[in-house]
DNA sequence: TATGAATGAGCTTTCATTCAT
DNA sequence: AATGAATGAAAGCTCATTCAT
């Protein structure tokens, strides 16, 4: 049924076992103090077989990030060609980010320490990324607070900053205590409190101000 | 009054001095990029002598870490004997914060980056101060509980996810984009916006949900 | 029949390269004075390799020590299993002194340099190694009073001192000026010299006192 | 009686003490590791200080061998002008080195660990005073051949290494194991012991060779 | 005299990266 | 594809020495 793997399935699973290895390594130490010995240890081979598939520890820390990004931006790009109402698109972060610390903790982590507040390994380029899913979400702010479903006398940029910063905190609590999602209902919970208190919060009073 | 500096005042200058260098050199590397050489050279010094003034580069970054901290807690401290109102504790959380940025922006950035998330130079004594004072914002929450000012059906941890969360995305974005506040009334927006939006949206409702 | 070395074999080579050289070097210098860039110099490799071998400088030191002692015990138990005379015993001891000395003088400049009497780098441990080697040839001294060979009214623990101080003197002076044994003649005349003197000075009188 | 001390005792003083201290701390740590704040403190004084009474380091150290040595000399002096029985010289040597031990034990020490055997700190003029007190004992058992006293088969350096060998391995032990003498008998135990063995030993035979 | 702040060379150790095999 | 020996640039820390006070 699956008589042998062709070459390039091996490469790739090497690499994804490297990868694997890279993001449990630097969710323990840190970027920093990931040393590329304890990477290719954790992945079972050699240290010398990391930079056959990746230029340099960067690039390494580089693919996690766009395996991040990527997964990110497609998910909300699927929303920017037929956008559903505001809630379900607030919802679809939360949910994305809650489903991705169930799956992929390792990930959320390395977003959480490394790439959402470190200046640890912090390139200009990798700001970027953060600004331009900031923007995203804003855009749907916005067009939340046009709809009149949102309040329009703040800011819809500091909304978004109470948005995006209530729902990391909660990725972050759990990412630094270690604490598991107990489950769907838990998850349900979460997702629940942060939308209900923001979109009461946030929403237009029918009176006006 | 005193037109010469005591012996103990230089020394406390010099030190302050090495203090503030170390606050920028690693608001601006992270600590684990932070040389020893570039907090001498900032603070205009030889390298030696920061060793003078402090037993290792740990040592310095707990230098930094207390006064922090201690700031915060003697701040909390104040309310904790003649607890004011809820909106009147929360608000002073949030001006504690924004005064801060604009007094020692270097010291909130590191807070930010390299306490609040980074997983940099967390010591597990470090991390606990973190959720003492998550613990002690919690308490003040669950207190605006029980007074029927917000509602009970969400965990006070959860809201308190929310309270923090929203505020340090203020603060981390500030940060990270560099931004100044734009004198008084900026910060009076950002408070407010974040307080109504929080209060309003975890506000006990009279009639139940 | 071997033709080409193994991996084992350059790896060991290496190493011992690695190790004459710091025998030399810390010879030269001693111990504290012999930085590992000496060594890497004299073993003609990066300064990074000689942490590839060794985990520390140290560790390196703990290597030469190991190296001295097990010969000196390994030549000891010899005797131990099956006990010739107490002449042959003692011309074994000063025998293995004066061959080394030949063979690998560094190891035996360290020896008395850095061992035998310096404080340099002794451990607890370290010093523990010359009490056994002591205590051993105290235990041959004390045999030869039982055999009624060597005088019985000085302590066994003196004459120990008093031969081992003779033959570490004669060790000592020529690793101090640097001079070779000329051929096994003057080895001979050495040996019996120091021996003909110490059993002949400490030898029982017949008739007793 | 004693109304004041004047500058010069005074300053004789402080230099003293610091020497004493010298000698604790480098006794108890050796040359290198022996810091200059080690010395200063173990001396009641600030660091600096110690820089108006000694030159560096180096000279501080050169003052303890110029100590030792010129003790060491003077005694032997003594015995070249009016010289008295091959015996009562060697015992002179012997009795000066225990009577040393007893009274400034961290000089002894500082001669066995730092001098006489280590490499440490041993620049070319140091090595020097060591080959003139080994020359001048030479002398010394030379003569005793000539008097027919000391067998004259055995080069008079091998005797002398013997001789010098067997005190120093007794006062080395001492040393190393920080034993103190017990009293007046002890002491002449192992005068007793060492002379008596050598002399014997090394004894021109009645009936010629 | 006396202090201790100030300097900076020097040392060990780490680790990303290269490269021969 | 795979290994790990080899390299060398950093970086933290120490400490003898100088010097202003």
């Amino acid at each position: 049924m699956q008589p042998h793997k062709t070459h390039n399935d091996a490469k790739k699973e090497k690499e994804a076992a490297i990868f694997d290895a890279a993001c449990r390594v630097i969710r323990e130490k840190g970027y920093h103090q990931a040393r590329i010995t304890d990477i290719a240890q954790a992945a079972g081979i050699s240290y010398g077989l990391v930079y056959h598939y990746f230029k340099s520890k960067a690039d390494l820390f580089d693919a996690i990030l766009t395996e991040w990004w990527s997964g990110l931006f497609t998910m909300m790009d699927q929303y920017q060609t037929q956008p559903p109402s505001l809630e379900e698109q607030l919802a679809a972060i939360v949910g994305y980010f809650l489903d991705q610390y169930e799956k992929r903790p390792d990930l959320v982590h390395i977003f959480i320490t490394e790439i959402s507040r470190s200046s640890a390994a912090l390139t200009q380029e990798r700001v970027q990324m953060f600004r331009v899913f900031m923007g995203n979400t804003e855009k749907i702010i916005a067009w939340g607070q046009t709809q009149k479903i949102l309040r329009s006398d703040i800011k819809p940029r500091y909304l978004t900053y109470i948005f995006l910063g209530a729902l990391e905190s909660f990725i972050s609590i759990m990412v630094l205590e270690g604490r598991p999602l107990k489950g769907r209902s838990e998850k349900q919970r979460i997702a629940t409190a942060l939308l209900e208190v923001f979109l009461k919060g946030a929403r237009a009073s029918q009176e006006g101000k």
